[in-house]
DNA sequence: ATCGTCAACATGCGGT
DNA sequence: ACCGCATGTTGACGAT
């Protein structure tokens, strides 16, 4: 049985002590418990180590801190403040890695007095805060992109209405020159006839002559 | 009293 | 089966 699981029992413990667990089923914690389990030789030595490995971390926090852990470790549930030096060795490790290996993990415990379950727990949480920021940061700036865009499509709207009134006022230019190729001269009145066309090329040369046809050969 | 931060933990999932 | 990670939650603690 690894410290790991000792923590997790909610059984193993120190020596004389009893360290809630929170409940499995309902997510509360058990009774606080003063208990004295004779323990194996193995786990006893290893609650040792754990203890000395928390002990020393403590060194470089004030009294009154270390009062408080020492109180915390007592009641229950141990909530450390990582102190200064620490929280610096640790920011530093995470630049150059977010992720650690066992060896690495292992390294960069013993260097900070702790135990490499904290290192791990400390750079999972240390990884949520980052993807948390990213997060953050992304939403901004996909916020900002889809305003400018509507901001943009309300501009190109309001340009299609005002090209589109220009257009009901006066056809384009294209279109003119299209209905004139369709236009032919009378040879016996001399207007302007239509040689052809659809609907909409009637309505566009409504305002040339429009010629009766008359039983003339040319007509 | 309330709120934000963060260590510690639980759980589920994917890779091996 | 085991491990590491992502994610969500809890509870201690400090700041206001």
């Amino acid at each position: 049985m690894g410290d790991e699981e000792l923590c997790n029992t909610g059984l193993a413990l120190s020596i004389g002590q009893f360290v809630p667990r929170r409940d499995q089923q309902k997510n509360k914690h058990v009774v606080c418990l003063d208990l004295t389990i004779p323990l194996h030789p193995k786990q006893e030595a290893n609650i040792d180590a754990e203890c000395r490995s928390e002990g020393s971390s403590l060194k470089t926090v004030d009294e009154d801190e270390a009062q408080t852990s020492k109180n915390n470790k007592i009641c229950g549930r141990k909530k450390l403040r990582l102190s200064k030096e620490q929280s610096t060795l640790l920011e530093d490790s995470f630049k150059i890695h977010s992720t650690l290996n066992t060896s690495q993990k292992q390294a960069l415990a013993e260097r900070l007095n702790l135990r490499p379950r904290q290192v791990e727990v400390w750079f999972q949480n240390r990884r949520a805060r980052t993807k948390l920021k990213q997060t953050v940061v992304d939403y901004e700036f996909l916020k900002n992109c889809c305003e400018s865009l509507s901001d943009e499509n309300r501009r190109l709207k309001k340009e299609l209405d005002e090209l589109r009134s220009l257009k009901v006022e006066q056809p384009p230019f294209y279109i003119q020159l299209q209905k004139a190729a369709t236009l032919t001269m009378c040879p016996s009145c001399e207007n302007v006839v239509k040689a052809g066309g659809d609907g909409a090329s009637d309505a566009a040369v409504k305002n040339v002559v429009q010629h009766e046809p008359k039983k003339t050969p040319s007509c």
